[in-house]
Parts: structure tokens; sequence; C-alpha cells
DNA sequence: TGTTCAGCTTTGTCCTAGACAACGTGCATA
DNA sequence: TATGCACGTTGTCTAGGACAAAGCTGAACA
């Protein structure tokens, strides 16, 4: 009735290796049948069974498509190779300090990972915390993960520690509550939250009265937050990970959805929002550009 | 080549019904052709259009079936039929002051909420707050959805209001971290979190040390963090919308790949965790009963 | 030399239809 | 009152085929 046993010790059936790598079920038959990879045992009823390793192997081409490697050239290559490929794009000379918490993520010493941080965030200031060290940290320890250096545990440990701090942070700025109003959000099937953190973090620091609805809301339920809190912009986060086609689909439908004065502000991570421009969408790629875009926003307010 | 538009006005494609209801692509296929619901409508390729009240019927259907009715039996009632039978469950007298709490969310009155919730918090202690208050609105809030009587987005401000509120209580409770050491998380697929962080609020109260992976782990991860932290027990939490089948599988899996001295609690709203029980595995019926078990976990240690 | 557009290839998702194992239910037997 | 068996129910898996949208390629043009 419900879903079959799903893992049975080393060997996952279809439907968990989709929950697992993100990929759908689809999308795993097709390329099996196209590229010749993965190719999954059978169980007694001939159903597909995959190895932990090949579960590696697809997480691994996962991140190469999700920055825009076409799969007829990636789905074949040795995990060498994947291993390589997935290095080189990462290989801008990470700074030391940041390496070092990444290797406090693999030794799991979260104490320590805590309080590194919070020193950090002491010596440097809220916003240059949140630019020079959780933004990279995230793509750092995103990387570490793919290439398989960091286990999936250790990445949520990462993002628990980094979530409380960013809660934390958040809560600590208070203040009148000026305009803008902003309605903080993902889109469904985006669940990576911290972009959403460290961006209600800087909107608050700019003075922005913000409204987080945590992840996953629908575009016709993100119009209605803006229409019952009299917001005047929606922010939107983007992991790496996300379809670039369902957002610039949803974005698109959204940004007709809107009432036209409603500004759409975009950041994250998934290059396809930088690819090309949305007409009505504003992508912010820095998280240190916040508080400008903020003051733009003021002064075109102003002026009209 | 990415998923298609998805949404285009009124209308979803089967892939955003699938996320918005939690209901497999397959599944909404084969209740069209078994029980003549839902008839979504067809684009000009002939794929499915599902319109928004069909959604929202199949959202109330979910509900119902989540809870243990048979699709046969359901999947087909009219929508007045649909409410009734919603309503019938949670009518066991909610106390008036959670009612007025539920009126501030449909009222979307962020403000007023967080500080009513707050006072109560002061008033009755954080035990007693979680189980008196938070765990009966959580329900009464989830069964509001439902019915369609609170709006998506009105759902999250109430969850992140919430989330705020027990990450900043769970954050204020320190002590000496004894043991036992609880990985808490849930398992892949569910994303539901103020369960275990009411779990974590107790847990601590209690004593015990906490090392939350946040949402979505898989089985072999969990096992891997019990290793690496050394951990005695493993909490997981359902929610109503888990589907039963997964967990009791993953549950069983889990186990067998986990020590036998580490043990396993779970919790949550899903109603099929109580159906049956697990061998190895402990159901913890209400979030009050925490510092009994805990309380349990050290006698047994004590003896042994 | 740079740009634009048409045509080709790639790619993810959708379609249909059938099969089956696991579960719940109800009935007959001990 | 239990236990076991048969039956109907139900979600997921299988297969192969189709198609639209996006990327890529190269020719024609300014």
């Amino acid at each position: 009735m419900e879903p079959r046993p799903g893992a049975t010790g080393e060997s996952l059936s279809i439907s968990a290796v989709e929950r697992e790598t993100g990929l759908s079920k689809d999308t795993l038959r097709v390329w099996e049948k196209r590229y010749g990879f993965p190719t999954p045992g059978r169980d007694a009823n001939g159903e597909r069974l995959y190895s932990a390793e090949q579960v590696t192997k697809l997480r691994l081409i996962k991140g190469l498509v999700d920055r825009g490697a076409r799969p007829s050239k990636v789905v074949g290559l040795p995990m060498q190779a994947l291993q390589e490929r997935s290095e080189t794009r990462s290989a801008t000379a990470d700074p030391p300090e940041l390496v070092e918490l990444v290797e406090l993520v693999r030794a799991r010493n979260l104490t320590a990972l805590r309080d590194r941080l919070e020193r950090r965030r002491q010596a440097l200031g809220i916003a240059r915390f949140l630019s020079d060290t959780i933004a990279p940290l995230n793509i750092m320890v995103g990387n570490a993960w793919m290439r398989g250096e960091v286990a999936i545990f250790e990445e949520h440990l990462y993002t628990e520690v980094v979530q409380m701090l960013l809660r934390a942070m958040a809560a600590a700025i208070t203040g009148p509550g000026e305009p803008p109003r902003v309605i903080l959000t993902t889109l469904p099937g985006e669940q990576h939250l911290l972009g959403l953190l460290m961006a209600q973090c800087m909107l608050k620091l700019a003075g922005a009265t913000c409204f987080p609805l945590g992840p996953q809301t629908p575009a016709a339920e993100i119009v209605r937050a803006v229409d019952s809190q009299d917001a005047q912009v929606v922010g939107l986060s983007f992991s790496a990970a996300y379809p670039a086609h369902t957002a610039t689909d949803t974005l698109t439908a959204l940004r007709a959805m809107l009432p036209a004065p409603t500004e759409l502000w975009i950041g994250g991570s998934n290059p396809a929002l930088f690819r090309r421009r949305l007409g009505g969408v504003l992508s912010v790629r820095e998280i240190a550009a916040v508080p400008d875009v903020v003051a733009d926003w003021r002064a075109r307010q102003g002026g009209a």
C-alpha cells in the first residue's frame, strides 16, 4: 500500500535513491537506458536495487549537472574523473582559517566550531561575519559534501549550529521596524534555509521589517501573505540544488501574480539565477549587497 | 529539460500537485482511474491540469487517509462530507484559550500571538507550556489547515513563530549535559521540526545532552552520527502526514543497523506509530512523558 | 569580427497499461 | 475468545513511447 521497504542493508530502492539524491525516478530510469549508468541490481521481483557507491556517484553527478554540466558528458565518467571535476570548481584558494572550520565539521567538534564562529562574529561584526565567513563556509561545506569528504550527518550538524547562531543573531537585532516590509521564504522543493536566515539578519540590520515564512511556500500563498502583511518586497533564496527551470518558471508566474509595486528580490548559490535576467526580478548576488539594495529601494520610494 | 511550468494561473501540473499534497504522481493517476477522482482537465499536450479546488479536496482526503481512512471510502466523497469527517475527529472540545490563539493565526496577528505564547510560557513553566499549549495548538492548527480554515502561509507564520520561541527556549536551558546523549532528527521526507524542538526542550530540561541534526537524515547517516557522538539514544519525530509504511520500514531497518544498547525513541502525531508496536523501539505518546522516559533509562543504566 | 536565427540534439517529464506484494477485512475453524 | 486463511484493496514498480523546452552548432547576415 505504502512505499516498499526502501532500504535493505546496503541496497536502496528507486524511491530511496530519489529521496537521497533528488533525482526523480523517471530520470534515474532514463539515465540507465540512455547512458548505461547507474546499473542497479534487481531483487526477486525485478525491481531496481542501487548500491551505496552508485548513490554516492549519483550525488557527485547531480552536483556537476546542477552547476551546468551536461548529463551526457558526465553520467558515464568514472569516479576519479568526477571527483577531479568537482574539485576544480572550488579551487579558488580557500582561505586557511575557513579550511580549519571545515576541518572542525569533519572532526564533528561542535563546541569548538560554535566557539570559533562566535568569536569571529564578535571580531568581524555581523555584516562582515556573514559575507566573509558564513557565506564562503556554506559553499565550502557544500563542496566537501559533494566530494564525499563530509558526511551527510556532519553537514546536518554544521547546518544546525549555524542556524542556531543566525536565528539568535536575527532575534537580537531589534529596532523600530521601518520599511520595507519583506516576506522571506523559499519556493516548494527548496529546503535550504541558511541563505534566508542570512538575508533576514542583513535586512534587519538595514532596518527593514521581516516576515519569515520558513521554507516551501507555494507562489499563490506568497501572494496572499504579501497582501495580508502589506509587504513591499518578497525575498526568495535558491540553493545550488534547486532545478533552474522550476525556479525561472515559478518566478515569472509569481511576478505576474504580484502587484506591480511589490518587488521580488532573489539570492542564493544557484548559478541559474544569474545566467539570465528576469524582468521585474532583482537578483542580489552577494549577501554584502543587501544594505545597498535596501538603500536603493528607499531612494526609489522617496523619489516617487 | 527540467520541470514543466508547474503552475499556470489557477491550474497545477501533476508535479505541482505532488509537491502540494504529498500524493505521488502514481497515486494521483491510479486514484483517477480507480475512483474517478480527481478529474483533471488536460492541456494541449494531453497533460493533466488540476484545479485549485481539486487540490484542496485532495488535501482533505490525504488528511483522512493519513488518519486511517481507506481511500475507497473517502476518495469520491463530496466536499461537505469530507469537511464533516475532518471536523468530527478534532471535536474533542478544544479549550477556548487555545481556540483564541488559532484565531490570532487566522488574523495573522504575529505580535499578539508571540506575546500570548510568551506569557503562557512564563505562567505555566516550560514543561506544561509544551504539553498543554504547544502540543494541542499544533494539532488544532493542523486540523484548521486541513479544513481550509487556515491558509498555508498562515500555518507557515505560526510554525515560524513557535520555532523561534522553542529554539530560544532550548538555547536558554543550560546545564552540565548529563547522559543520555541523544541524537535528534527526522527521516528523509519528514520536514516537520516542531515535535523535535519540543522534544529537545524536554530532554534538556531532564538534563540530557542533545545533538540535533535537523530534518531528513538518512538511516545510514543516523548510525554514523550515533557512532561518532557516542550517543545512547536516537530520537525521531513523525508528523501525521508521514507515510506509515515508510516509517515502520525504515525504523526496523534502522533498529537492525544500530548497536543493540542504543535505544530508539519515537514521537509525533503520526497515528501509525501507535497502532502496532515495533520491537526495540519506544514510542513516547505524550511530550509530557519525556522526563519519565529519561528517568527510566537512567534507572535501567544504573541497575545494569 | 560579432550577432542572429534556424535546425539539430539533448534531456526531463509525462503518458498508458499491466503486474504484484503487503496490508486490512471478514469469515470460518479450533 | 483466538488463530488462520482467502479475498479485496492499494501504492508502487515495471516498460516503452512521446514530446516540448533548452542547449548547442553552424550558416547567413550586418
